[in-house]
RNA sequence: CGCGGGGUGGAGCAGUCCGGUAGCUCGCAAGGCUCAUAACCUUGAGGUCGGUGGUUCAAAUCCACCCCCCGCAACCA
């Protein structure tokens, strides 16, 4: 059997989920829906970060506990991510027991192992915000919320080998050229690795921070950011048995943005190494959503929520604008005139209104009734599924190398081939000669079947549309029928339904 | 010389890895159709693919150098 394990980062509760959030989750349903598709036993996790100093400032300054802040934004996204329709298969909060089981677990073999150290760290630390910077992030060397000097102070700490396994992380990286993708950014972590790579300091004294998981080895001192965070993606398989665990664990694929680059590329996999795993299959990266109107802001008032954008304009509408605008892994621009552009040219005009026109002749001329197919084809006829043939290959090809905007233009191109068809053919004249009804009956017989492919090609980037446009033909809920081959499925007196508007053009105000 | 990315018709963007008539959406001009969501189809105008040089029969695509814009630069999710 086949198996594929997909995860999103965990995201951090210090902020509602946003643009940036609701991409990643929904590339990551689109992919799993589609391997589903083909067949292959998939786990799809995503889930929340709730440890560390931003979460117990956040809570502060809404006056409540972390844990009940974390419970709060936690609970968001996850109502978010079930109105969005997302298919996960478990979602993970880092609070809860399972997982600080393993994490322990995970920094005691380590530690075993001596891969941690018992160190110290210097730096400048604010009092005012109770954290280090980094000399980059001072301004004229005093910190940029209180205006004040830092302290340079030092603190024992515990420290991750991680220098240890620079070489054997650059030799897996260079035989494994898929490994991180696209390759732009195995390119850059390349670069990165060419520089000696220091230890990671993965502790913070309790006397400072208290909201984390204790270390197993040092009761005063709880682990610090990624080694709680990136030993979800273990835990959560941990939870469901060890036996589902070796099964899914190697063909972990891991979706993350460009920000969270390194720990992902360098700290997780060297981690791993120590830990005795073995590493995941793929990283895949994609760029960030730049606003038109400058950067993404709550004062700005340009901050797209998804659940705002579902209600709107439909969850498919706004899955189908972040699908095929966005290059995978490079960065985007979200404006909503684009939207408005992209949405009313390629779904209103061109799918919406073709299922349209198409099942508004079919119930015209034969009632809804599906005409029987002749025995010989029309040049155009066979043209016609050449073009879905080749289109079911093409969105294959660009599935695997994770371009969804490619994939699309795949099903948009014989999309418009449909059109060109129905001008070329023209059952509307043919219906005004009796003697050719046959003829026309033919042709909205293939034109059904090209509705019926192009569901089968919707499934895992528009789910709602392709189950409708299912309804409409009248097929029934069930597994695809894309092995069913063109021509043979619409079986005598096969009613298809009357036709109904899936897009509405966007006329939009000046709102 | 820190690392990486981007610079393509009026606008926004694909295409660059694997060289071979420069593609899509919007806008503009002309025509067609009437089945359809003022939609659909055809044709046209508009590009020295940031610059210079090189490789090649052939370069947006490969190589070198230069100019402009944007991220990242380590414990900051």
């Amino acid at each position: 059997m086949n198996r594929l394990y997909l995860t999103t980062p965990l995201y951090y509760v210090n902020a509602e989920p946003h643009l940036g959030h609701t991409y990643t989750t929904i590339i990551a349903d689109t992919l799993k829906r589609y391997y589903q598709s083909q067949g292959i036993e998939t786990f799809l996790l995503t889930g929340t970060d709730e440890h560390g100093d931003k979460i117990v400032q956040a809570a502060k300054d809404s006056g409540v506990e972390p844990k009940d802040h974390a419970d709060r934004i936690s609970a968001l996204f996850r109502s978010t991510w079930d109105a969005c329709g997302i298919s996960y298969d478990h979602f993970i909060r880092t609070t809860e027991p399972y997982h600080k089981q393993t994490v322990q677990e995970v920094l005691k073999g380590i530690y075993d192992a001596g891969d941690i150290y018992f160190g110290e760290y210097g730096g400048f630390y604010c009092y005012g915000c109770e954290r280090f910077y980094t000399e980059k992030e001072l301004t004229d060397g005093k910190c940029p919320d209180h205006q004040k000097e830092p302290t340079y102070i030092q603190e024992k700490n515990y420290f991750f080998r991680m220098g240890k396994y620079q070489q054997r992380l650059i030799s897996f990286i260079q035989s494994h050229p898929n490994f991180i993708q696209p390759e732009r950014y195995r390119t850059e972590v390349l670069a990165f690795l060419r520089e000696p790579l220091e230890d990671l300091c993965i502790s913070r004294p309790k006397s400072r921070l208290q909201w984390g998981i204790p270390l197993p080895f040092d009761s005063d001192f709880v682990t610090y950011v990624w080694f709680d965070a990136l030993i979800n993606y273990v835990s959560a398989l941990k939870l469901k048995g060890q036996e589902f665990f070796q099964d899914f664990w190697p063909k972990a694929n891991h979706l993350i943005a460009k920000d969270i680059l390194k720990p992902h590329a360098i700290f997780w996999p060297t981690m791993l190494m120590a830990a005795g795993l073995p590493l995941y299959e793929h990283l895949y990266v994609h760029g960030y959503w730049v606003m038109e109107s400058g950067k993404m802001s709550k004062s700005l008032g340009n901050v797209i929520r998804p659940l705002e954008m579902k209600k709107r304009f439909g969850m498919d509408t706004f899955r189908y604008f972040l699908l095929r605008e966005m290059v995978f892994g490079q960065d985007g621009t979200f404006s909503m005139d684009a939207f408005v552009m992209r949405v009313n040219a390629d779904l209103a005009n061109n799918l919406g209104n073709l299922v349209s026109r198409i099942l508004a002749m079919q119930k015209r001329y034969f009632d809804g009734v599906v005409q029987p197919l002749g025995g010989s084809w029309s040049e155009e006829d066979v043209k016609l599924r050449e073009v879905f043939l080749q289109a079911g290959e093409e969105l294959q090809r660009h599935m695997e190398r994770l371009y969804f905007h490619r994939a699309l233009e795949s099903i948009w191109a014989a999309l418009d081939r449909t059109n060109q068809y129905i001008v070329q053919t023209s059952p509307f004249l043919l219906m005004k000669d009796p003697d050719r009804h046959a003829r026309a009956g033919e042709i909205l017989h293939h034109l059904l079947e090209a509705l019926r492919m192009t569901s089968n090609f919707l499934v895992p980037f528009l789910p709602e549309t392709a189950k409708e446009i299912r309804s409409l033909l009248a097929i029934p809920e069930g597994p695809s029928t894309a092995e069913v081959p063109w021509g043979t499925y619409f079986q005598p007196a096969h009613i298809v339904r009357p036709p109904a508007m899936l897009f509405p053009r966007i006329e939009l105000e000046n709102d």
